[in-house]
DNA sequence: AAAATAGCCTACCAAGACGATAGACTACTT
DNA sequence: AAGTAGTCTATCGTCTTGGTAGGCTATTTT
């Protein structure tokens, strides 16, 4: 499942990529619309800086922007970045990755089923970008 | 991610599956082989036999058993019990449903692109069965 | 009937994740 | 200088996760 923060994240960005190349937009606006906690919020939109996906200005006329232009955001970096793995286990999971003890991966079942199912979400997430979002 | 109560569940089942039909085998048996802390084994044991997957006896000669034949366990329902919905989200989920407040289903980008993911796995984990671990 | 075996049940606990909040600080604009 | 708006650090209650402890009950063997 998604977190809660992952949602939030999701619904900011789509309300964001809405109104990409029309200039900053206020935390507050963004908090009031999405009806988001507004100091969590803050904590979300500074993580989407970081990673470069967002931009802020400050003071007077300040707010945050996309970094770069919705079809260029996938989904599947907002997932990895605030929800963490996509994966469902570690030695399946390509960002995330971690030998499995007590399970020879060459040969285990479970292995390579979730791999299948890694696989046919990479498919989606990886080919799906914020402009997806909006409708 | 699969919880660590999930993997084990699936390393469990594999090995009884392994040995179906071979008569009970003992917990403290599974939990040696397969290297799972016995106490919290006896737990995910119990709730699968709960939950109809297994069947145990008691007494001398007792121990725990496959219900029914690998091939009739599919991986969606062990899934669901122990870890919990499938979907990433509670909106798209079929057995864990819960509607999205601030959100309109019919018109939420991420809501169909959630199915999509959904659909994608079930198509995967709804068509394996335990006889699919054994290797 | 007694003893031994092995699953069943209830309770508990530490650590960490999750969701959220508070307050002070810094940078930019007017 | 004043005001605006993002930045940073810290904290906090609650829930989940992973795991442990100990006694109870049913079954079998002696």
């Amino acid at each position: 499942m998604l977190s809660k923060k992952s949602q939030y994240a999701f619904k900011a960005l789509t309300y964001l990529a809405a109104k990409y190349n029309q200039g900053p937009v206020l935390i507050s606006e963004i908090a009031k619309k999405k009806k988001i906690p507004l100091k969590f919020l803050e904590n979300i939109l500074l993580e989407l800086k970081k990673a470069d996906i967002l931009d802020s200005k400050k003071g007077k006329g300040g707010g945050y922007f996309l970094a770069k232009s919705p079809d260029k955001v996938k989904m599947a970096t907002v997932i990895r970045l605030i929800n963490g793995p996509i994966a469902m286990l570690p030695c399946v999971s390509l960002y995330f990755y971690e030998r499995c003890k007590n399970c020879d991966e060459k040969h285990c079942g479970l292995h390579d089923i979730m791999l299948e199912v890694r696989d046919a979400t990479l498919n989606i997430v990886e080919n799906r970008t914020l402009k997806d979002l909006i409708v």
